[in-house]
DNA sequence: GTCTATAATTCGATAGAC
DNA sequence: GTCTATCGAATTATAGAC
């Protein structure tokens, strides 16, 4: 009864690998790098801490695997221009309630160098990219870009790291109604000065 | 040659007392909470470890004192309506580039519950307050507040902490001139539906 | 593949001499 | 007030039996 595929046949570890990738994704979100223990993330896995070790060799293998993060941004081209800003919370919103590989980077990031610059490089390759798809000037690009990702980063740091009251009491809807028009202003406002 | 003060005689370790507070706040606003270590705050402070812990109890204790901070917001009704937005980013802006006492919170709150308890309470307190004064809606005066600090909660984390090149590159009046009409809107904006 | 045992550090905190 | 010495706990990581 081997599975059908000739060169892929699933090994019966992929199962434990996932199981530690999600247990080290909650972990990391939860309590951050430091304090997300190799030993707290075997025990939530129900495995041995030396499996740990053996499929991801250290502490950061782990992080890297588990903060594998693509932002999913849509064909921004796509979307009727005066719409861009609320399809963009609303993305962002969306993307984040179900899954908590970014509350886990975001965390880390503060604290661990690795997981900054990752965080760097997601909002400078993937959402600077999106960005481009109007605009010619690369500098107003990234600028743009990097507005958008402060005010993102804002809403999710407020929402699910500090927690301030009224930004977790907010409904989703009326966070988009009240933040939509600023990134839209990102986007496609005229510059300053 | 006594001081001249009857009670309050400055006592020589209070030399040393400001001396491990300035370390504290440089590491732990470079290293987070719990990469910071009494051992390296000692050091930089060039005192003994024990010292820290005589003086602070322990380093929570040390923490609470290192990362005491007050916004220092303006009276915002002796402000231009008009102008709220753009006096309150210069604000924000000019008090943060010179203290890194925020940084040191900010990047703290990411793994320290007493450190988000603390920042939760510096902006529902002292950002509510000011926002208080005008509006008599609570809900929304909380609401209004929650936008702002997301915002600029985002600045902060963006150009101190993760470090975008866009974020830090630009120049504090261009950030300035975007962000300003932000933070007008979260103020004085009408609500949505 | 899985687990036990443990090495090698490092940290916060304490005790006590001076 | 200041410092030495150290405890006890916790961590990542490794070595090796089965």
């Amino acid at each position: 009864m081997t599975p059908s595929a000739q060169s892929a046949q699933p090994r019966r570890s992929d199962a434990t690998r996932a199981a530690i990738l999600r247990a080290a994704r909650e972990r990391f979100a939860a309590d951050g790098y430091e304090r997300a223990t190799i030993r707290a993330i075997a025990a939530d896995a129900q495995i041995d801490p030396s499996m740990v070790m053996r499929y991801y060799g250290s502490k950061e293998g782990l992080f890297a695997a588990a903060a594998e993060f693509d932002l999913r941004l849509p064909d921004l081209t796509s979307v009727p221009p005066a719409r861009l800003g609320e399809v963009l919370v609303r993305h962002f919103l969306a993307r984040w309630e179900g899954d908590e590989t970014l509350v886990a980077l975001l965390r880390a990031a503060s604290t661990n160098p690795g997981a900054a610059e990752r965080m760097r490089g997601i909002f400078a390759d993937q959402l600077t990219a999106a960005v481009a798809a109007f605009g010619t000037d690369p500098a107003l690009t990234a600028r743009r870009a990097g507005l958008v990702a402060s005010q993102v980063l804002g809403l999710a740091f407020t929402r699910y790291i500090v927690r301030l009251r009224p930004m977790v009491d907010t409904a989703p809807d009326e966070l988009v109604a009240w933040i939509a028009p600023t990134l839209q202003r990102y986007l496609t406002g005229t510059p300053p000065s």
